[in-house]
RNA sequence: GCGGGUGUGGCGGAAUGGUAGACGCCGGGGACUUAAAAUCCCCUGAUCCUAUAGAUCGUGUGGGUUCGAGUCCCACCACCCGCACCA
């Protein structure tokens, strides 16, 4: 009996070192056994180690333990995603390099994720921003160029006339600069491009092989890849000119009324000489370039007085230039079709061109009037001269067909998947190893020169990218001719760096990005972890990677992740009050709603009686809803915390307790609460194994069996929640049982079950049981399939739909004796009231249902 | 605007179309203790009630399929996430 108290302050750290010492969790690629690589999406060193992540290593750690348990060899290895934005800022703010603000964040994340006891192997540790690393990149950069992958073309950003800058998306808000609030424009620069478009194919079919992946992101990738099919042909314009259109919806071509072009399509951009047409392209720079802002924007057109003919009736349309049609999508030019497409309908509406009905639920409904919205759905082609009384489908194909009989258009394939631009005008980033030579052109960088790393004396005063401004960075000589040349000061986008980074991982020579041998023992990864917010940008880019460098001969791997979990968030109550503010003169609304809204953290509210009040000011404060811990709300808890006061196994456990992982896990000081008691009971229960204790307990074993493989089950299922569950019940009924060899098997499983999540528990009650070896390295224990099968089940009895009483028989009773079992009970027969028994359903080990 | 998801007690949630609420948290009552902490035991969806029993209602809303629906189908509501330069 052990009557002290396990105590994690001593325990964790010692068994963390004991790991670390025998190198418990180092991979070994030349090991014989099956290989199984776990690994979670790398972290931002965003400076301290959040709950999210706690939760997302959690998991992959149980993971990477549980196969070691099972046999395999593991790799789980760690690293950084360490290029990004927060660096930049960091050095803006705090006037310090963003490559030292980085380092150390690495260092204290990493001292914060050691103390939580992860099976990771760190000789593999690498960071984004180690010039090895993104070297590496370059060359694989190089390589993609010399594979035909890389292209240049102008591209649009977010500009910042005042601050002179290229501004992200997030640093846009409400259509202003983030820090000079000034009004953001669209700009056009030269930027470098991936083709991803050519892998548009690949990438959707890949994803049927993806058995393992949730279906709502293959689903996401599907949509955002969005393959149609429609057709393509051009108008013949009363300027001359043809006018290319792409359209998925030729079945409704006699409703055409107009056409609209991109701002930025040639031909706009022909009429520029006439100041009307100038200013309102113009008027289209203004706002971001956000596909939401885009689509939800007032739909403006300009009547350029051209017109196109239509190909079947001949008539002319109006050509608009529009703010609504993307010159990135299709042909950058559409054939309105007002009655049957919102966007269409809208313009339409405003600038009061024809709307005609030409598909109808059926041919009597032709001449009903439209409502006040499109009608985009499927039906009978109406008004429409050779089409009418078609379908939608068939519709379609004929206008295909003779648009191509007739060599005006054809039929052809349009994505939605745009090529991925990955130029940044921004310092903290990979640098793009190329060189501008005035007479050569752009020349790439010789391998033997690589990496071009990043000058470290910069500063961070001025706007701008600090690469382009370095007095000497940038002018080097041309590899070609040797003449004076100047780098390129773009940097690639921080997404390449996350999209090869688990094939460093896995294999990581000093003279080539991975050898391809090695990458073949781990790859792919057998689960991959991490947020939602992945589903579709770094899921795709790195999928197209893999793809990619397989084309290119570098190794002959088709898809990185088998298997892909996303977990949900870790989410607080939220506090905060209002406080008034003395209106200005001018203020005209309610002088109540002119305040200031405070938030508080956890730690700064206290509670009386139910009712939360500030510590400092003792004012009253209102609770909140719950929602993802984040600064700007307060409602974040520091781990490191968390750990001081009731250890790591509490932690993870509560990281993996009563929320399905999938979904947000409300953070509660009682839940955790709640999981340091269960540490401490499991550490009396492991006290209790008896060595003297004799007798079979069948009933307990039989749990402990059941459980042995239900909690496999579990984890292998990601179903971390229902593992807990179930070992809360074995715990239980362990617990409560006398002394008995089945109740010491019974109580070393249950050490077993919790080794993967509670390790530090785990080893300490190991070593108290006499055991010499490391509990990490133990097997998972075996089952006896003979004790899984009950002998007597419960039956449940229905009548009228409802439970009316519940018998007990031998598993597998015949219908026959069950039925009459159930007719001879006196609840039954009570609810029966003598009413005619019409039926009677009997599903065997389960429940009779009576029908009257 | 487009795309995706979620909805079950006071709370987190469990439930191959088959006993809704396993398990945990909170709360209530009790035991132990000089006292407290810790620990242990019991109760804990709502309503009705003649109350150790029994009945009715109950899984966001409204319909449907079925002997039987949290689960399947249709329509709707609410909230959350992503939208290509955040990582």
């Amino acid at each position: 009996m052990t009557e002290n108290r396990f105590d994690p302050s001593n325990a964790d750290g010692r068994w963390q070192r004991a790991w670390d010492a025998a190198g418990t969790f180092i991979a070994d690629s030349d090991s014989d056994k099956p290989k199984s690589y776990i690994l979670e999406m790398f972290p931002y060193p965003s400076g301290r180690i959040h709950m999210g992540h706690v939760r997302n290593y959690t998991m992959g750690d149980v993971l990477a333990r549980y196969k070691k348990m099972q046999g395999c060899e593991v790799l789980h290895p760690m690293g950084w995603d360490a290029f990004g934005m927060p660096a930049e800022n960091a050095a803006m703010e705090k006037k310090v390099h963003p490559g030292a603000w980085t380092r150390s964040n690495i260092e204290a994340m990493k001292e914060q994720l050691q103390r939580i006891g992860f099976a990771l192997d760190w000789t593999r540790e690498f960071a984004t921003c180690d010039p090895e690393y993104y070297g590496h990149e370059q060359a694989l950069f190089l390589d993609m160029y010399a594979g035909g992958l890389v292209y240049r073309r102008s591209s649009e950003v977010n500009w910042d006339p005042v601050d002179m800058t290229v501004l992200a998306n997030e640093q846009v808000i409400d259509g202003k600069g983030w820090r000079s609030g000034a009004e953001v424009e669209k700009r056009k620069l030269d930027q470098w491009f991936l083709k991803i478009t050519d892998f548009a194919e690949e990438l959707l079919d890949g994803l049927g092989d993806l058995k393992h992946w949730p279906d709502k992101v293959r689903l996401m990738q599907e949509n955002w890849i969005g393959k149609s099919s429609g057709l393509e042909f051009a108008f013949e314009l009363s300027n001359g000119e043809k006018l290319p259109v792409y359209t998925t919806r030729s079945d409704t071509i006699f409703g055409a009324s107009f056409c609209a072009i991109a701002a930025d399509h040639p031909i706009a951009q022909g009429l520029t000489d006439d100041p009307a047409v100038a200013a309102f392209i113009e008027e289209c720079k203004r706002g971001g370039t956000t596909a939401a802002e885009l689509e939800t924007a007032d739909k403006l057109g300009f009547d350029t007085g051209i017109t196109a003919k239509h190909p079947f009736t001949g008539e002319p349309m109006p050509v608009f230039i529009a703010n609504f049609v993307l010159m990135d999508y299709g042909t950058g030019a559409v054939m309105g079709v007002p009655g049957h497409d919102q966007r269409d309908f809208e313009f339409a509406t405003k600038y009061k061109l024809p709307i005609a009905r030409v598909v109808a639920s059926d041919p009597a409904q032709a001449d009903a009037p439209m409502g006040g919205e499109a009608e985009p759905g499927d039906g009978v082609i109406v008004n429409s001269d050779f089409l009418d009384g078609k379908s939608v489908e068939d519709a379609k194909a004929d206008v295909i067909n003779r648009a191509e009989a007739g060599e005006w258009g054809k039929g052809t394939t349009v994505w939605r998947l745009r090529d991925w631009g990955i130029s940044r005008q921004r310092y903290w980033g990979t640098p793009i190893p190329f060189i501008h030579c005035a007479k050569c052109d752009i020349v790439p960088v010789p391998k033997d020169q690589l990496p071009v790393t990043l000058p470290e004396d910069v500063d961070f005063e001025t706007p701008g990218n600090p690469l382009e401004r370095h007095p000497t960075w940038k002018h080097t000589t041309c590899p070609k001719c040797g003449g004076d040349a100047v780098r390129e000061t773009d940097t690639l986008d921080t997404f390449t760096n996350s999209s090869w980074y688990f094939l460093r991982f896995a294999s990581q020579p000093v003279d080539a990005p991975f050898d391809p041998v090695e990458v073949a023992k781990w790859m792919p990864v057998q689960h991959y972890i991490g947020g939602i917010e992945h589903a579709i940008l770094h899921l795709l880019y790195a999928r197209f990677w893999t793809r990619a460098l397989s084309s290119i001969g570098k190794f002959d791997v088709k898809e990185p992740f088998a298997a892909l979990f996303t977990q949900g968030m870790v989410t607080h109550e939220t506090y905060h009050r209002d406080e008034l503010l003395t209106p200005p003169a001018d203020y005209v609304g309610d002088p109540a709603n002119y305040a200031v809204r405070i938030w508080l953290s956890p730690d700064e509210v206290e509670f009386k009686d139910g009712k939360a009040f500030g510590k400092a000011s003792g004012k009253p404060i209102t609770v909140g809803r719950v929602v993802k811990m984040s600064k700007s709300k307060k409602n974040v808890v520091d781990p490191d915390n968390i750990i001081a006061n009731y250890g790591a196994d509490a932690v993870r456990w509560f990281m993996l307790s009563d929320s399905p992982p999938e979904r947000d896990l409300p953070w509660s000081e009682a839940g955790i609460e709640g999981c340091y008691r269960f540490v401490q009971r499991l550490w009396r229960l492991f006290g209790q194994v008896d060595p003297s204790a004799t007798g079979e307990d069948k009933a307990l074993a039989r749990k402990a069996h059941q459980a042995i493989v239900a909690v496999a089950e579990d984890i292998e299922a990601l179903s971390f929640n229902k593992a807990v569950a179930r070992i809360y019940e074995l715990t239980g009924a362990a617990e409560k049982a006398a002394p008995s060899e089945s109740r010491n098997f019974a109580i070393r499983a249950i050490l077993h079950l919790i080794a993967p999540m509670m390790p530090h528990l785990a080893e300490e009650a190991h070593e108290l049981l006499g055991e010499s070896a490391l509990i990490a390295d133990a097997a998972w224990p075996d089952h006896d399939p003979a004790m899984l099968v009950e002998d007597e089940v419960t039956i449940a009895i229905q009548h009228k739909g409802k439970l009316r009483d519940t018998i007990t028989a031998p598993k597998g009773a015949p219908k026959e004796d069950i039925e009459a079992l159930a007719l001879a009970s006196e609840k039954v027969q009570r609810s029966i009231d003598g009413a005619d028994i019409r039926k009677v359903i009997v599903v065997p080990d389960r429940l009779v249902n009576i029908v009257t």
